[in-house]
DNA sequence: CTAGATTACTAACACGATTTAGTAACACGA
DNA sequence: TCGTGTTACTAAATCGTGTTAGTAATCTAG
C-alpha cells in the first residue's frame, strides 16, 4: 500500500481512502484515478487479514455440517449457500465434524478463533440439533435442523405440506387407496409427512387405514420390501406414496417383478427430488423436492441481515425467525 | 491478551511464548501453569488474524472447485480434503466457480488476497483444466484435473488400470464375449478406460470386436438405450463392463426388460462406486471405485508438503509430482 | 477584507498478535 | 573476585490495513 501511496505521489491514508470509496474524504477523480491506475500497474492486492482485523469484519461465515459426504443433499445445500455469499462478497470456511460431539464444539471455537462474522449450522436431514453454546457468540442460522426452544433462527422444509401436496395429488388423480412407504424412525419428516398424509385423505373424506401404511429403512432395499408386501395381493393399493426417492427405486423394481407398470396400474410419488434417481428412473419419478438450494440461500440471506443488523447497531430482541420452505411437486412419469 | 498477562502477573511476551510453547524461551512449568490457568479463567481466544498477519502463515487452504452440486462426488472429495487438513489444524475456504473462466481468476484472486497458504484445484471429473496463472503465487495442488504440461503437482485416478482390472475379472469369470458401453465424449476417462478394457482382452488373446463397444450419454437412459442393442440378439455378449454406475443401472433395467437375469445371464460391473446406486441396486452392482475420498486426502496431505517446504526454504525446483491413485475393485453380486 | 466553511489531503494511533534484541539476576568455574 | 553463561523474563518493533483528528490551502458570504 505504501508502494501504491509512492507511486501515485499520495500518502497511504489516502490510497485507503480511494480502495474503499470512502465518500466522506472527498477526493477529486484525477486522484483517484491516479491511486486506482498505480494500484493496477502495481497488481496490489489488499492483505485481507490485516483489513479484517482492523475492521473487525472477516466478510466470512463459518460453516458447520455434521456429515457432508454420503448424501448427494450436501452439495445442493452448500451450492446455495456459497452461491449467495459469494454474491455479497463473504466466503465460507466449511467444516464438517461427524456426529461428534466434541468435534462440533471445537469447530465452532476454530471458527470463532478466526472471527467469522456468523455461522451457519447444518444438518443432511431435518432434525433437532445440540449446538455447543460458544455459537451464540456470534450471529447464528440453523440449516435443516432447529433447536428445542426455537431460541436460535433456523430454516427447514414444510414436511406436514409436503406430505399434504403428494397425496392430494394423487387424490386429484382419482386415487381412493394410497399407500405410504415411510422411515421406521421418528424424525420431524417421518412426522410431519404422515401428518399431511392424513389430512389430505380427511380432507377428501377418504378413512385412513392402517394397513396401507408400512415402515422400514428408508433405502432401495426397504422399498422393495415394503412395495412387495403392499402390493402383493388381491385388493390392492392404486398408488403408492414414498417417503423418499430411495425407496420409490426400490419400490419400482418390486411393481416391475410383480409386472405392474407404472403409472397405469400403479401411481407412485416419491419425494426429495434426488439427482441421478428422480429424473433417471423410467419412468421419471413424480416426487416432492426438498429446497436444498433455497435453504442454503436463504440461511446466507439471514445470517448477513443478521450481521448486519448486530454492526448497524440495530439489533433488536427479536423472536428468532423460523423460516419454513416449502417442497414443490416435481412432476414426471410415474403418477 | 495483556489481560491474561496482567492476570498472571506477567507480559504479554511471555504469554504468548507460552501459549505457543516456543521452546528456547525457557519458562518454567509453574510460570507456564499460572499463564494457561489465566488465559483459562478468562476464557481467552487467540485472535487468528492477528496471528497469521504477524507470522504469514494463516493456516487456511483454499478450496476451489467447479460444480459441487449436481455431483455426489464432490461430497468425498471434499471430506477427504478437509479430514486430512483438520487433522494439522488446517481449515478449508470454500469456492465453487461453475464453468466460468473469469469467476475462477477472481475466485483465485480473493483467496490470495486472504492469505491462503496453498490451493487445491478440483474438478469433479477427471480432465484437463486452464487455472488462472495467479494461482502460481502459492503452492498449488490439482485435484481430479491436470495442466497440459504437467507444470504443477495433480492427483488423479487411474483409469487404465481401472479399465483393465474390470474387463479381466470378467475373464477371469469365464467370460470371452464382453460388451463395453462408454461414454461418447472423449475425456481422460473415456480413452483410458478402454486402453484398459483393450489391454486386458489382448492379454487374454481375445480378438477386439468393436461391435462390442458402444457410445452414448453417461445417464440411466444411455444405459438403458445401450444395454438394449447389444443383449436384444441370439448371440448375445455374456458380461457387461459399464463406463459408470448410472449406465449400469439403465443397463439393469434393460437385462430386467429382456428377461436376463444378473448376474447369471449377464454379469455387470460398473464405474465409480456410486453412492445410492451401486449398493443399492438388486444385485448389488460390483464396480471399480473412484478413490474421491483419497485424492481430496492426497491433495491436501501434498500441498502441506509444498507449504512446509516453502516455510522451510528447502523449496526445490524438482519436478511437479503427478499421482496416479488405484481405483479398486468392489465386489457384490452382479459378477 | 475577513471569519468561517470547505477541499484535499496527511500524521499518527489502533487492531492483536509474533518476534527480535536486550536486561537484570543469579550461578559457576578459574 | 571477575568474567562468562544461563535463566527468566520484558520493551519495542512489526505485520498491513482502517480511521480519527488535524492542517494548510482555497473558497464563500457578509
Amino acid at each position: 500500500m505504501q508502494d501504491v501511496a509512492d507511486l501515485a505521489g499520495v500518502s497511504r491514508t489516502t490510497v485507503s481512502f480511494v480502495l474503499n470509496k470512502v465518500e466522506s474524504a472527498n477526493i477529486p477523480t484525477d486522484t483517484q484515478d491516479r491511486v486506482l491506475a498505480a494500484a493496477k500497474e502495481l497488481n496490489y492486492r489488499r492483505n485481507a487479514l490485516a483489513s479484517g482485523l482492523r475492521s473487525q469484519k472477516t466478510h466470512t461465515i463459518g460453516f458447520v455440517s455434521d456429515v457432508i459426504a454420503s448424501t448427494p443433499f450436501a452439495g445442493r445445500i452448500v451450492q446455495g449457500a456459497q452461491e449467495r455469499a459469494w454474491e455479497e462478497n463473504y466466503l465460507l470456511l466449511l467444516v464438517n465434524t461427524g456426529n461428534n460431539q466434541a468435534m462440533k464444539k471445537t469447530a465452532v471455537e476454530t471458527l470463532l478463533d478466526r472471527q467469522v462474522d456468523g455461522i451457519i449450522y447444518a444438518t443432511m436431514y431435518h432434525r433437532e440439533v445440540h449446538p455447543p453454546a460458544s455459537i451464540r457468540e456470534v450471529p447464528t442460522v440453523l440449516l435443516d435442523c432447529f433447536v428445542a426452544d426455537h431460541s436460535l433462527p433456523s430454516v427447514v422444509p414444510d414436511e406436514i405440506r409436503g406430505g399434504y401436496e403428494a397425496t392430494s395429488y394423487l387424490i386429484q388423480q382419482g386415487h381412493r387407496k394410497i399407500a405410504f412407504i415411510c422411515d421406521a424412525v421418528e424424525v420431524p419428516a417421518h412426522v410431519g409427512r404422515l401428518a399431511g398424509y392424513k389430512k389430505a385423505l380427511a380432507e377428501a373424506e377418504i378413512p385412513f387405514d392402517a394397513n396401507l401404511v408400512a415402515f422400514d429403512e428408508t433405502t432401495q432395499q426397504g422399498g422393495r420390501d415394503l412395495a412387495k408386501k403392499l402390493f402383493n395381493r388381491a385388493d390392492r393399493p392404486t398408488a403408492l406414496f414414498c417417503y423418499n426417492d430411495r425407496m420409490a427405486m426400490g419400490a419400482y423394481d418390486a411393481l416391475n417383478a410383480l409386472n405392474l407398470s407404472i403409472p397405469d396400474d400403479v401411481a407412485v410419488i416419491g419425494f426429495d427430488d434426488q439427482d441421478l434417481i428422480a429424473a433417471d428412473l423410467d419412468p421419471g419419478l413424480t416426487t416432492m423436492a426438498l429446497p436444498h438450494y433455497e435453504m442454503g440461500s436463504w440461511a446466507v440471506n439471514h445470517l448477513l441481515e443478521l450481521i448486519n443488523r448486530r454492526h448497524n447497531g440495530t439489533e433488536q430482541a427479536s423472536k428468532p425467525k423460523q423460516q419454513i420452505l416449502e417442497c414443490p411437486l416435481i412432476k414426471r412419469g410415474s403418477a
